[in-house]
DNA sequence: TCTATAGATGCCCCATGGGGCAATTGCGAC
DNA sequence: GTCGCAATTGCCCCATGGGGCATCTATAGA
């Protein structure tokens, strides 16, 4: 038994490793680019998974890469068989709109190339692709990936704070944030000083913090 | 002299009102594209400058505008005599961010539109141009700049401010800054805490500050 | 019915912030 | 040399923030 768990352990370590660096999907109908990029990108360290379309990528992408996280972009040709890229590229941006997507192409009308970058694609690469680009454009797109995730992380986390104030807490603490003074905010939702001492005590605990400039802070990022 | 003047000021009212809307730039080498644009825009309430050139809009465009104030946009072919559209964006670019650029084109190839877009190009519109969507995209164009000119704005007189503090006062603040009491800043600077006190009291008076909470929102707009 | 939790409040104490008044020092400008 | 200004400090007072301790009510569950 252990020597094919074994493996299988190694393997996912290996592809948490390159996950960290970052997941590149590549979708093309040629099976010789995909497996020229795959080894391109393996290569260069990253975790590279290659399909033959846009409906193959909707129906395996997900489940390929579930335990893998780090950055990750879209490498795809915007003129496949079935579900054309420019298509693809609405059915993500509604999902989740951390991957950016790069566009390839070689006999592209520039209306596609407009449609592209007009919904919100990353870069559009011509081809034949100049492989120096191609490298160039895949890590910034992988950076952008990773400041978006990271920034959805702790706007997440935030969130999870703010959810555990109850709505009085919560009422303080707007008050807090527009300037006011313990006695003016009990003035205004007509409890006592003590009382509104408590629940900003309470509400300080919750999220962490030690002061009002970090309570400011905080509430720059996630409205309360 | 006043028949002159008065009508020399009412032509400068309305040109600051309508400048107020927006001002946009229009370069085409086809004169019969520059009147129909200059027509277009002006019955839309907006005010319009047309260059033959890149080099006449360079060299004439500031002193043409420099009295109207409100947002603008740059509506560019980008196959032009001498220098070209993307030649100009790059020019205009170093220069002043706020102004978005526009292009259009007849027969572009696809190599300038993705040069367009990746050098920061705002749209990019294919001839035969659809008026709502010319109209449309200049109306956001329009929107863009003007945010970008108020965040601009804002930044500068908030600088303003800044540059009032004393060294001593802004030191004292970037600890403030950093939660700490005034008691620990005075450990931290060698001063007594009366000096700390002192220093913080000018320096939220000089910025027109009541509570930490509007210093804290103040430096995460311009840091001290 | 008993309990946990949110909300509310009073009393009291200490730490901290805000600020008036007054004085001293050092430095560049007139 | 005198003036203005930044920096510094001490003394003193009041307002405000933070928080312990104890109490009370209401409401949703177990």
């Amino acid at each position: 038994m252990s020597n094919v768990k074994k493996l299988r352990t190694i393997s996912q370590e290996d592809e948490a490793k390159r996950g960290a660096q970052g997941v590149v999907y590549v979708l093309d109908d040629d099976p010789g680019i995909r497996s020229a990029y795959y080894r391109l990108f393996d290569l260069d360290g990253y975790l590279c998974f290659p399909y033959e379309s846009a409906e193959a990528f909707l129906l395996r992408a997900e489940d390929a890469s579930a335990h893998v996280r780090g950055p990750r972009c879209l490498l795809c040709d915007v003129s496949l068989p079935g579900m054309s890229g420019l298509e693809l590229q609405s059915e993500i941006l509604d999902r989740q709109h951390t991957m950016p997507i790069i566009f390839m192409s070689g006999a592209s009308s520039e209306i596609e190339v407009v449609r592209a970058y007009k919904e919100g694609g990353y870069a559009f690469l011509l081809k034949p692709v100049d492989m120096d680009e191609l490298l160039d454009t895949v890590s910034t797109a992988l950076a952008l990936s990773y400041s978006r995730q990271q920034e959805q992380q702790e706007s997440n986390a935030l969130n999870a704070l703010v959810t555990q104030l109850t709505e009085r807490e919560k009422s303080v603490v707007r008050l807090v944030l527009q300037g006011l003074t313990n006695q003016q905010i009990g003035d205004q939702l007509h409890i006592a000083l003590r009382t509104v001492k408590v629940h900003r005590q309470h509400a300080m605990e919750k999220l962490g913090v030690n002061n009002v400039v970090e309570l400011t802070r905080l509430s720059e990022k996630s409205p309360i």
